[in-house]
This record gives C-alpha cells, structure tokens and sequence, in this order.
DNA sequence: TTGTATGCGTTATCAA
DNA sequence: TTGATAACGCATACAA
C-alpha cells in the first residue's frame, strides 16, 4: 500500500527557512520562540496538513497517551455505559483507550494485561473477571509504576485504587426495604467465585437479615452467573423449593428479569406472592412488568471518574497514592416489583 | 515518574555478544538466522522480560496495528455487541481498537475523523450518526489510502466498503407479516435524518404496502430519535390521531418497546388492537409483554465482519477494492407482540 | 549467517 | 530567540 509521505517538521523547516528545533517548538507552543516566527510556522503547518507523528513523539518521550480497559465482557448495558464515560473523558483529555475483554476468564485476563503491558498504556482500568482468584498478572504495573484503578469488579487485596460502590450498604438497603414490606424468606441470587463485590453485597443481605432477627439460611443463597438465562435456571431452582421464598434479592437485573419472567410463566404473582429486587437499574427494569425495583448504580459516572482519575493521575496534578478507595452514591428506586402496600 | 529502563534489543546484543541486527531478526523469527542463537535470543529476552517498542517499530515501519471505530453511541446494546466482535477478532489479530464516540453529531463526527487521522490508524471502521449530512471528513482516508468500513449506518454514496442488513428487505418482510396479520394502518417509526438504512427500511415499507394495494400515507411515518423515551412520546402522537393505526412498524426495539409501554398504560391491547413489529432482537424485545416481534440484527457477528474483512485487506490477503457491500442474513422473529392467529 | 550503518520524526540539551 | 545535534528503539539495505 503507497502512501503520499507525510509531511514533518522537516519540511516545515526547510520551507521557512528555520531550524526544526524551532519548528518543534513552535508546534507546541513554547512561549520561547517569536510570535511571529510562532505563526508563520503554525500557518503552513495548516495548510500543508502537518500532522505530529505520535511514534516519533511517543519515542522521544516514552509516553503513550494511551489508557488500557480490561472488562469481563463489553455487551452489557452498565459495562457499555461505564465506557461510554470513560471514552467521553479520555478523548476530551487526548487520550486513547484500548479495550480488552478477558470474557470472566483468569487466562484471558492475564491476556489482556500482558497485551496492555506490552503496548506500554500509560495508564489502566479494570474490572475483573469472575475467574479472577489471583492477581499477580498486574504485578507488571506496580513494578513499573504503571498507575492502575479498578473499578466495580474490584479488589481491596491488592494496592491499587478502587471505584465502588457501598456494595454492602446497597445490599443492605435493598433487604432491609424487602423485610419492610413483610417478606421473611428471602432468596439472594448471586455470584459468588470470590470476588469481593458479591461478598460485599452478600454481607449486607446477612446484616439486613441480622438487624431484623430473620435466621440466615445458607439455601437461601442462590449463584449464577447472572444473565438472563440464569434467572430462568434460578426460578426453577425456586420452584423446586419446599418453602417458597416471599422475597427475592438479585446481584444484578438481568438475572432478576429473568427469574421473573420464568416465574411468572409459573403463576407467581409479583410482588404479592414475592417481592423482589434488583440491581444496577438496567433499562430492561423498567421493561419487565412490574416494574423492578432496583439499586441505582452510576456506570457513566463511574467510567467518567475511573478516568479522569486516572488522567489527573498521570498529568501529575493529582496522586493516586493516598486514595484506597473511592465511593460513588447508590440509591434504592422503589418500583412495583416490591412494592405491597 | 521515574520508571525503571527497559530492555532493549542493544542490551540483549551486548548480554550475547551479536549485532542488533541479528537480535532484531531472531525476535521476528526471521528463518535466515541461526536456529541456534535464535534459541539464545529469544531465551534471554523471555528472561529478560524484554518487549518490543511498539513506537520505534512503528515509526520504523510507518504502520500502527491500530484500527479506528467511529460509533454514534457506545451504550446501546446493539452497539456494544458490535463492538465486542471486533475486539475479538482484532485482539486475535493483534490489533488494537481505539473507539470514539460522535454522540449522533456532525460535528464530533468530524472530531472523531480527526482524532483517528492523526492517531494514523491503519483503518477506520464508522458507523454514521444521525447527524451526518456528508462524509467531506473521511476523504482524508481516500487520499492517504487508508481504508474504511461503514457498517449499519453506511453510505452508498461514498467509495468505501458497507456491511448491512438488507434493510429495504427486512423492512418488507416485517411490515408484510403485519399485513399478514390483518394490519391495514400501518405506522411506521423511523429516524430519517437522510440515512440510508432508515431510507431503505422506510421503502421497505412502502413496498410491502404498495404490494398489497395498501395506500401509503406520510402522517403514519413518525419520526423520532428511537430512544426508549422517543417512544413514549411517539405513543402520544400515535394516541392523538383521529383513525387509530392496527399496525406499528419500528426501526429499533427500544422506540418499540417505549412505545409499547405508553399505550398499554392507555388501555392499547398487543396485538389485538395493534400489532407491533420492532427491529435488532435487542434483550428487551423478550422482557416486553406481550414479547416483541423484531428482526434478528446479528451485532457480534457485523462486528466479527468488520473487523475480519478490514484486518485482512491491511494484510494484503484480500482486498476491499472490489467488494462494494457486504449483505448479512436477517431474519424476522415472530412473537406474540404481532401474532393474531 | 552475521554485522555495520542509516533513517524513521520527535524532543531536548547545549551553544550561539 | 534560534540552531546543531544527539538520542529514543527498531528494521533493513548493504557488506562481509
């Protein structure tokens, strides 16, 4: 493939008759050179499209502009949105973000950062895969000061600065509001494999649990992997039940629908036989009939601070060093799916 | 921030006592050098934890590895499985993906075309946004060869390569199944804006109607920006006409599924009183009740595609010079939103 | 089969 | 205020 070639400082400098020293200077505003000579240089960069060669920049200074995002799978709405935050941030800032998706595989996720290491991101983000049980694979980073944040999926394990939410809290909030409205049996539909953020959540089912003297009980407690199929998988699961639960307490919503549209098919009644509620306030919450009650969680907001953290970070206006943590406000939408009086 | 220094091909050259030159040629494994000391080489870079700098290697060779995605949105489910695809496939490839998001306007459209041009990307993949009223920003791409994919939201009227649905089929075969059902007011909800995949779903229509002699009427074409919100919005409109349409065809399943919503909350029976047909197979086309009849829209695998076709023309393998558009199978799914009998 | 030398386009140091 | 020049790390033409 022939391309013209490009045109350089050289050329810039040749044609003017200056130095390419001044050129480059000139090209990044240093208030050293002459106004004049400033935009005499600016101007024929325009109109011969000068563009900076980013290698030769990034060669020079052994920075990439580039920040790496390593997610467990991108096609779900709250991951897509806390992208969409991130990219909307980053690209302001002149920022590049690569994608890799480690598909909650721990062989793919330490893929996926060998693959970020390797392109020397200035910079990354991750939430982790359900298969995460270790992570030595960002090891790398810390040896070489590579800032990292994780958020959502995250880990207080390790020393990296963490983007959550009052996972325990929410969790808390969102039984306590289910034994508000009478229900006694409820089932808690889950994750699990470790990872901290279903602990958390599950920790505060148990506390709201706790607080009202209901006995927690270890069948109550449902995993999956939380999509929509799941939910189908779990309400049979119910189903099959001696004691039927009156309430139910899902990790996300797409696993919540799904176990009620199964349910339903079943002549359950919600939220009269159970009440349930989700989380993440996925746009199929208010799709599903009754409407899901659910945890308001800010994936754009979260995508936008994750990076501009980091940004801020890597411009040096503002170290990651002393922040552990960092906690974004939820909020319980009460909808029809729990609502009994 | 002080990093510690990478290991380069000099200091494998020194550690060995080679030319970096030979050093260079073991590490792309080039077959002229000794299998021997290629065995040395690429041992101590493995122990070395050596990797290659992408920069010097791209300066050097004027290629990227990079591929550029232009999207109106990131957060839609139907954008996000795309891009999910061509993550998979250029991660496989050793590709990376820099995506930019336009926000549907000229304007960022054109930002975005910018961004990628001087991030020289090796191609460029875009889907328009609704705001685009010509493509001047991606001749850039023709002059410096650089080649581009549209995809879903192309234009014929550039020289590039399109990936679509048969949109003008899809819209028939949907809009047809309606009239199977007994529809003979048929509206149509659509984005118009001068994009070809709504011009052609909306002749898709038409030709369905004019095949069964069914008059086409402009105030039944309702326009809107297919939002879940739009829909709501569309139903007042849909609400105030004096005849009451029995049929509504709509280019996404979100405007569908809004619309849906605000008419059964007005006493509209699905499909009795009108019959609904959307487009994507978006999840929430099965959490509506009654589930919502739509056309198989296969994102991962458009975005598979893209990327596939794109990667492998960078790789002088196939070229793109002779393949005008590509058509992707669709597939109408009929549910119980649209079904009488 | 290996080595020498050069250039890719910048930035930055040191001089002028 | 400007210029000359040396890196940055790699690939490759040409020599050996």
């Amino acid at each position: 493939m022939m391309r013209e070639k490009d045109i350089t400082i050289y050329d810039l400098a040749k044609s003017l008759k200056l130095s390419i020293a001044t050129v480059s200077r000139a090209l990044k505003d240093d208030p050293v050179v002459n106004k004049k000579t400033k935009k005499r240089i600016i101007e024929l960069a325009e109109s011969l499209g000068y563009r900076t060669n980013h290698f030769a920049k990034n060669l020079r200074t052994q920075k990439t502009n580039t920040i790496g995002v390593i997610i467990p799978r991108l096609n779900s709405y709250f991951m897509s949105t806390v992208i969409a935050g991130m990219e909307s941030i980053a690209n302001r800032a002149g920022y590049n973000l690569i994608i890799s998706q480690s598909a909650e595989a721990l062989e793919k996720e330490i893929d996926s950062a060998q693959t970020m290491f390797k392109n020397r991101v200035d910079g990354l983000l991750v939430s982790l895969g359900y298969g995460t049980t270790n992570l030595n694979h960002f090891d790398q980073f810390l040896h070489k000061k590579i800032p990292l944040i994780f958020f959502d999926r995250t880990s207080s394990q390790s020393p990296f600065t963490n983007i959550v939410l009052d996972n325990e809290k929410a969790a808390f909030d969102a039984t306590q509001h289910l034994i508000d409205q009478g229900c006694r049996q409820i089932v808690h539909i889950t994750a699990d494999t470790g990872l901290e953020i279903y602990r958390h959540r599950l920790q505060g089912y148990q506390n709201a649990l706790a607080k009202h003297q209901i006995e927690f009980k270890e069948e109550l407690v449902l995993e999956a992997n939380l999509s929509m199929e799941s939910g189908h998988e779990i309400a049979k699961r119910i189903l099959a039940m001696r004691k039927r639960p009156d309430g139910i307490f899902a990790a996300n919503d797409s696993s919540a629908v799904g176990c009620m549209i199964k349910l339903k098919e079943n002549g359950i009644k919600f939220p009269e036989d159970i009440a349930i509620v989700g989380f993440n306030n996925d746009p199929i919450s208010i799709v599903i009939e009754p409407n899901l009650t659910t945890i308001n969680y800010p994936g754009y907001e979260m995508g936008e601070l994750a990076a501009s953290q980091l940004i801020s970070h890597l411009r040096g206006s503002h170290s990651l060093q002393m922040t552990k943590t960092i906690v974004l406000h939820h909020e319980l939408l009460v909808r029809q799916s729990s609502l009994r009086k």
